[in-house]
DNA sequence: AAATTGTATTTTATATATTGAATACCAATC
DNA sequence: GATTGGTATTCAATATATAAAATACAATTT
């Protein structure tokens, strides 16, 4: 879906890792659980080894310590790999023992239920991406719903405004980064830069229908410490609403209250 | 929890999952990753290396490949390695993929409404443990939970009698792993050898306060094809109730439902 | 039934990940 | 402010994971 592409960028971003890493299996081990979870149907062993450049020898040792891992499965009648189950104890750990996944989650309730909108606790990670961790669903017949776990790139939407703002991100990466980002309505570059100097102001971020076109996003930052950015609160809503200025002014007070949850322990 | 003497047993099983593949550093990671999921706070270099008798640059060189695929995050400051939630991303794909977690979801709602109790889809992952992968709770006032994800020893209670029943787990096999079971109130092995036969002639399982004093745990197999169990439905109620036939019957048949789901594409 | 094409797997020489010691760092304690 | 005990980290020798070719296997076509 995104990369189709497949011929050109397949293996770039793993032979780099592979290249620098002092565990290059581990690296392999990880585009192999990714690529596997991507995909619809279980995959073989050759098709696994070519959509990710390496060796189907090197490939084969590798799964084969996923699967007694019990990362990965295979059928042993068609040689075919899938993830296992053995993701999800790791996902139950993280989930149990992270701060913010577990005092989010009311906050996230009742904004959802103040204003009807579809509220998003996520993550940033890495200033590359950003992962949902928590969500509370709004009420009305249509909207839109994130999984837990879903990865966006860093610098997408409100959020990667946010992101931009307060992130202290070099102005040449922001402008460099832009050019990969896919929107439904991209805005021009100079609108962009604009809209991240008034989120550096305002404290929060907005996104009309650039990402996803009718719905509006709403985000604001939630800092692990003072000058250390972790979290986001997200509100997203379908088409333009009433309320507006009520919901960012409440939004903005909950992620600081979590701020300060944080950084006070 | 499940083992307090971590002296002798730290590294017997990564020591041989090291020993047997073609990459180690998949089972250090692995090790690593499970250590960081069962830790209530993020730990050093030494600690996990010390946990799991690895070398402090070896667990380094892990950690620092599992940082950049962001599966560990590390604090700069402290040198602390945690659970980072890319985990969350490959879980959700496994969950969104799996027929088997999808489908059962609305059988166990339906079930837990009608009897009250909390219900349990698990997948059984090479007859050597189970992962709770669905779940829906009774609306009682004091019910227990299970999350999702959740590992338990192949064998333990009621569904772990179903496996032993219809696993074609030779007997040896059965006799050496009964002494590393722990129960509240385990069973003698005659005692156990012999419901397991029962199981086999009833089609599923009890367990009357064995595993969980005071809890009584029903069990039926699910099959991914005619003769290889992949999955259990499970159900749990605190104390001895009544209806428990109806419930056994609607569970088994719910489960042979199932398997013809799953085998019939 | 033989040949072909596609798999998965084993094998072996070599490039490299691992190790254990050496070093650098940091925070207490003297 | 030097010393100690604890970290994390780098470094160079060597045990070993990896790559490429050889082999085995399975399914389809001739």
């Amino acid at each position: 879906m995104e990369n189709s592409n497949k011929k050109t960028t397949k293996d770039e971003r793993l032979a780099l890792a592979v290249k620098e890493s002092k565990a290059p299996a581990i690296s392999r081990a990880a585009a192999i659980l990714r690529l596997l979870g991507k995909s619809d149907s279980p995959l073989g062993l050759q098709t696994i080894a070519r959509e990710l450049g390496l060796v189907p020898s090197t490939a084969l040792n590798v799964l084969r310590a996923l699967v007694i891992e019990q990362f990965v499965s295979v059928d042993p009648d068609t040689k075919r790999y899938s993830l296992e189950a053995g993701v999800l104890t790791l996902a139950r750990q993280w989930l149990g023992r992270n701060q913010f996944s577990n005092i989010v989650q009311p906050v996230l309730d009742r904004l959802s239920h103040s204003y009807d909108v579809t509220m998003l606790g996520v993550q940033i990670v890495g200033l590359e991406h950003m992962i949902v961790v928590a969500s509370s669903e709004a009420t009305a017949n249509f909207q839109l719903r994130a999984q837990i776990g879903s990865r966006f790139p860093a610098l997408i939407s409100a959020t990667g405004r946010c992101i931009a703002a307060f992130g202290e991100i070099p102005r040449s990466v922001l402008v460099e980064k832009f050019s990969s980002l896919r929107w439904d309505e991209p805005p021009s570059m100079e609108d962009w830069l604009q809209q991240i100097e008034q989120t550096k102001q305002q404290g929060y971020a907005i996104d009309s229908g650039n990402y996803i076109s009718g719905v509006t996003v709403v985000a604001a930052p939630v800092w692990k410490s003072r000058d250390t950015l972790s979290h986001a609160l997200v509100a997203i809503s379908i088409g333009r609403r009433n309320g507006m200025e009520e919901l960012k002014n409440d939004l903005l007070s909950a992620a600081a209250n979590l701020s300060r949850q944080l950084c006070g322990e």
